[in-house]
DNA sequence: GTGTTTGCAAAGTGTTTGCAATTTA
DNA sequence: TAAATTGCAAACACTTTGCAAACAC
């Protein structure tokens, strides 16, 4: 991996790798910089896998698939299943709920502090 | 369809198909009748028509699927999506929440009434 | 009879896997 | 160089579809 720059995501990324264990490689690198470089947001993999294709990063589907996992597993990301047969992946991992929106299929976050619960079976 | 005894869950079952009309097909009928005849569940279509056969009905795994929708579409259930891949159908379609626990994939009903939430944003 | 519903098998979708070639440390 | 990672294509699990035969009214 050779840059002339190394922007701040770029860095930013590196470290969030190397926190939890994850080689750097060239694909993870480039899918961690898009993932987490802007605020927190629901992907699917065929979505990444796009912005990595227009972001003139060489990927396939199934190492997106892989990493996404991977990166859930060391927890950086969560899983959030809200429709059938597809698979989003949410890069606010903090204790927060969702708001799914049946008719427009929007998934919203709702910080843990913004909403109280009453009366939740004990796990 | 003729049957010598005509039990209450399939007068029952005959009355749900009614109402939405829905044609009371021998397999409508025999999946309303496990489907609403105990108590609230949670199937897969999968589910479903292993208990048909077990039933001695004999139904097809399109046909599950099929009335499983045109149900869901009248509202006799409701469709919950919690496992990548797989789609579960409620039979408790009045107002309720669900618990799913990750662990051991038990997915529960808890009333409206039971929880309280303070601070959804408005849809 | 006429329009609806069924069942089959084939196609579709999103995801996972096996393994040789490549890359990282 | 040794171990980890990648990409491809094939395999997968679940779901949907096309259409002829069977059924309900």
């Amino acid at each position: 991996m050779e840059n002339m720059h190394r922007p701040r995501t770029f860095a930013l990324a590196l470290e969030r790798l190397r926190r939890v264990g994850l080689r750097p490689t060239r694909q993870r690198l480039a899918l961690a910089k898009l993932l987490f470089e802007q605020g927190d947001r629901h992907v699917t993999a065929e979505q990444l896998r796009e912005e990595a294709v227009g972001a003139k990063v060489r990927v396939s589907l199934a190492t997106v698939y892989n990493s996404l996992h991977q990166f859930t597993q060391m927890g950086l990301l969560r899983e959030v299943v809200v429709e059938p047969g597809r698979s989003y992946f949410d890069t606010n991992v903090a204790d927060h709920h969702h708001f799914f929106c049946e008719s427009i299929g929007l998934l919203q976050d709702i910080a843990a502090e913004e909403l109280t619960v009453i009366g939740l079976p004990l796990p």
